[in-house]
RNA sequence: GGGCCGUUAGCUCAGCUGGCAGAGCACCGGACUUUUAAUCCGGGUGUCCAGGGUUCGAGCCCCUGACGGCCCA
């Protein structure tokens, strides 16, 4: 027997005690009189003020986190969500309860009722008269004083990286708290929070690849929305003048540091105001936020002192690549001669590459990392950019910004484009562009949107903000995973080896005297891609070949 | 894509020049009425990531691969 099992079978039989017993160790209810934090909090005001004449006593719940046994008297520590304390069971005073520590474990939810105590060492306890198993573990929690570092496990399992890990707990709070704090921030500017749909006829509003799915009484193909824009402004046209929407978005791409296939972005739509309102708007809301949650405007990032303090620093886009590449894209406005350019200042691009995608190596390559202080890039090419509105006074280029902070993007805004036959002419200039670079994600023509352009929009400064990216930034994380809970992740080893097993008994039950090498073929095809695509085959071999001589000794 | 580092008990990690696989926590058995990572006594529970090679002998050396971390593109 493994040490796993061990433990898995020793509480099983703790559970099994508890029942024969008469105990049940998974009651559907216990009342609870006090959060932790409330009896921490009533006991240091009686401390101040005096107990009161007919006190009553609290009950309590939690995880039990630690035990300190010293055989007719044991010490408890307790957790909920809202702190810790410490429990104490006495025999004298629990009685039959105090059996209960024979089937305890660490990790099992337990509720204690009792008067609030300090114990000889000043340390704020109940002094249980009664003690009841709430929810027995059968696993154990991780190590107590070390807490999970393995970073797989920590993601699999967040729980009990959340059990395990403090720091951790305290960031999913504070993405929380931020999440709140931007709908209060958007709710009192008299913004509408409005839901849009998720699965769409068309995925457009954003250059990128969607989820496909299919609808089977509709016998119709579905796209996971890469973005909300285009409802929202459907909303902007229907006379609902702010609105927004947080959300997730998904995109079909691959997984890092700092892109996860689904992400959760805030997009907000004003009817009447420009990019410059939107620029204002982001600058108060990210200095709000940050005095608000952290207490400060600055904020530590990567090694930089970073201060988020409004205004940010406006920056042309144009000129950013002139300052930092030396190249003025002006002066290259075809692929060709800007690749020519790109590739005597050492910046990889290929043959394909589109004119936006050009720009947009140089802007990641040779300005982002460079903005580090919060700035707004200002002013896009029109190429890069088909449903913003084309700047008044500088030819090919549209009213667009992104602010970045710590080199990262962290929101996407423009003057939108109200003007419905240029929004059709630049849809087909996607399309054109689509055909002409395959590999490149391109906007795709939604005609009911352009149809709801043609009924008349506002102008409209529209907006969108990664949460992910405002979360890594406010808890100072480098990568998305640790700031999202349960993120994608690509398969570990062990789980491939379990598919690979799998597929290979699959088969062998159902073909049993197969030649091997048709065998393998079997097995391989059995595979998912993502498994067929990293299991070598040697070691699909091996594992069959050690399944075949398994099964040839059975027999 | 390239470089470096890592993968050993449930968890956190040691393991020297190739010679019986280790510690702390956790766990199991026992003691203990005021502990705070309780303490004390006894017990090591393992596919050393996988496979192959070298060797009398491999956790360690070599090769191939998987997975992960960091750095660079």
């Amino acid at each position: 027997m493994t040490q796993r099992d061990e433990y898995f079978q020793v509480r099983a039989e703790k559970v099994e005690r508890l029942r024969e017993q008469g105990i049940d160790p998974f009651p559907a209810r216990y009342r609870r009189t006090h959060t932790i934090a409330q009896a921490l909090e009533l006991l240091a005001r009686w401390t101040e003020r005096g107990r009161p004449a007919r006190e009553r006593s609290v009950s309590v719940t939690g995880r039990v986190t630690g035990v300190r046994n010293m055989g007719r008297v044991a010490f408890l520590d307790l957790r909920d969500g809202t702190g810790a304390m410490q429990a104490q069971l006495r025999r004298d005073l629990t009685g039959a309860d105090f059996e209960l520590l024979k089937s305890l474990d660490l990790g099992d939810f337990l509720g204690v009722r009792g008067r609030l105590i300090h114990t000889r060492t000043g340390e704020p306890t109940v002094e249980a008269r009664s003690a009841a198993m709430l929810g027995k573990a059968l696993r154990p929690p991780p190590e107590k004083w070390h807490g999970l570092q393995d970073v797989q496990q920590r993601l699999r399992q967040r729980e009990a990286d959340l059990i395990a890990n403090d720091d951790v707990r305290e960031r999913f709070v504070l993405r929380s708290k931020l999440v709140a704090a931007i709908r209060r921030f958007m709710d009192g500017r008299g913004y509408l929070e409005v839901e849009t749909p998720i699965l769409l006829n068309v995925a457009a509003g954003a250059n990128a690849r969607p989820f496909v799915t299919q609808h089977n009484a509709l016998s119709r193909t579905l796209y996971l929305r890469i973005a909300t824009e285009l409802h929202l402004k459907r909303c902007i046209i229907g006379g609902l003048d702010r609105v927004y929407e947080i959300g997730r978005i998904f995109r079909n791409e691959g997984l890092d540091a700092t892109h996860n296939p689904e992400f959760t972005s805030m997009e907000s739509y004003e009817a009447y105001a420009d990019y410059n309102d939107i620029m204002s708007l982001v600058e108060t809301m990210v200095e709000g936020l940050a005095s608000e949650l952290l207490g400060t405007t600055t904020l530590e990032y990567g090694g930089a002192t970073i201060d988020v303090k409004a205004p940010w620093r406006r920056l042309d886009l144009r000129t950013a690549i002139l300052e930092h590449a030396g190249i003025d894209i002006d002066a290259h406005r075809d692929a060709a001669s800007l690749a020519g350019r790109m590739r005597e200042i050492g910046v990889v691009v290929t043959q394909e590459d589109s004119w936006g995608r050009l720009v947009d190596k140089l802007l990641g390559d040779k300005v982002e990392p460079h903005l580090v202080q919060p700035t707004f890039l200002v002013d896009y090419p029109v190429e890069m950019t088909p449903l913003a509105k084309r700047h008044p006074s500088k030819g090919g280029y549209v009213e667009r910004f992104e602010g970045f902070v710590a080199g990262m993007e962290v929101c996407n805004a423009f003057t939108e484009l109200n003007d419905p036959i240029e929004q059709r002419r630049r849809f087909e200039e996607q399309e054109a562009l689509r055909v002409e670079h395959a590999e490149e994600d391109f906007d795709r023509l939604d005609e009911d949107f352009l149809t709801a352009v043609e009924y008349g929009m506002p102008p409209t400064g529209g907006l969108g903000v990664g949460i992910d990216r405002l979360a890594m930034l406010f808890s100072g994380q480098s990568t998305v995973r640790e700031v999202v809970l349960f993120p994608h992740l690509s398969l570990s080893q062990d789980e491939m080896f379990r598919a690979v097993d799998a597929a290979i008994q699959e088969v062998l039950s159902r073909l049993p005297t197969l030649s091997q090498d048709a065998f393998y073929e079997l097995v391989r095809n059995d595979l998912s891609a993502e498994v067929a695509a990293r299991i070598t085959k040697g070691e699909l071999i091996r594992r069959a070949m050690q399944a075949f001589e398994d099964q040839s000794q059975a027999i």
